[in-house]
DNA sequence: ATGACTTAATTGCATAAGCAACCTAAAACT
DNA sequence: AGTTTTAGGTTGCTTATGCAATTAAGTCAT
């Protein structure tokens, strides 16, 4: 336990949301916003997934045969979570685990034909979210701001 | 339904990871990453809330009374998250509802007198976290990246 | 070769989310 | 006043999450 340095008691005896800018970044809105915004226009393409198994579909449709444990390092989740996204992607037949030869504690995902069959659709939802949410946004700042969310996010994972 | 730009396309056609970049927002990774480590946080200083308990309860320190709707739009989720939220702060005994006389279908949320108690604890270590969170970012770049994430949450919601 | 340690995945438990449907109270209309 | 519309909350259903504990398979050490 290290000593708690003095921008904590800065901010802890404002009152009054005067932190509000700051505490605005422990909410997450933008990418909640993000993430429904995606379901919504999935759906409205008819495709019936969730975001969250697009993220995992997001990189099965660049590379077969990742191991959960590998999913769950690429979108930052823990094990069960994956196994459980991949129990419901296999329900909709849009992935198979292979159980792994070479190692047989390990299942290799891999996409079925409908799974490889949608990724257009999906990306193109996709990259239409992006680019309603994107609207007005300066594109040099956008940047900046992508790299401020990775130092972020190595700063605390 | 509207035309899709170009931009789509762009992105639509581009393979093996190469819009990273843009889809890294889709993720949200970051914002994952920083409410995970305000519970731990919460939970290293023996305060037994969520994350999301206690974004409800940032609006209620600064301002208690406030309806499940007001909550609702504070935080952005919808209606009955709100209202599983507060059974669950009733359990922990830290909110009450208070039907409103004047409108007998609002209910006015406030805060139990151990509710008000752990404000500073709960605050500090909301500190601690964007302190944490925000090692080596540059202020500057900073208040730019909460604008993008400001425009894209107003782009969406 | 056996026992200790590590790693991949699953299961159990509790919390949280969104959407749709519902109920009730207030407001608006005629 | 009586009916319709709107608004605040709740309930049902399905999905997703994290953490802790477990099982099963590989690995390492002696």
């Amino acid at each position: 336990m290290h000593k708690q340095p003095k921008t904590y008691l800065l901010i802890m005896t404002s009152n009054n949301l005067f932190a509000e800018e700051f505490f605005s970044f422990l909410t997450g809105k933008a990418s909640t916003a993000m993430s429904r915004r995606l379901q919504r226009n999935l759906k409205e393409s008819c495709l019936t997934i969730t975001s969250e198994q697009w993220s995992l579909l997001y990189y099965l449709w660049n590379e077969e045969g990742l191991t959960q444990q590998e999913l769950a390092n690429l979108t930052f989740r823990d094990k069960p979570s994956i196994s459980r996204l991949i129990n419901n992607l296999e329900k909709l037949k849009l992935v198979i685990r292979v159980n792994d030869k070479g190692d047989r504690r390990t299942n290799l995902i891999y996409l079925t034909k409908e799974g490889r069959k949608i990724k257009m659709d999906c990306m193109a939802q996709a990259s239409r979210t992006i680019a309603e949410a994107l609207d007005n946004v300066d594109r040099d700042k956008l940047k900046d701001a992508q790299h401020i969310l990775e130092t972020v996010y190595q700063n605390l994972k």
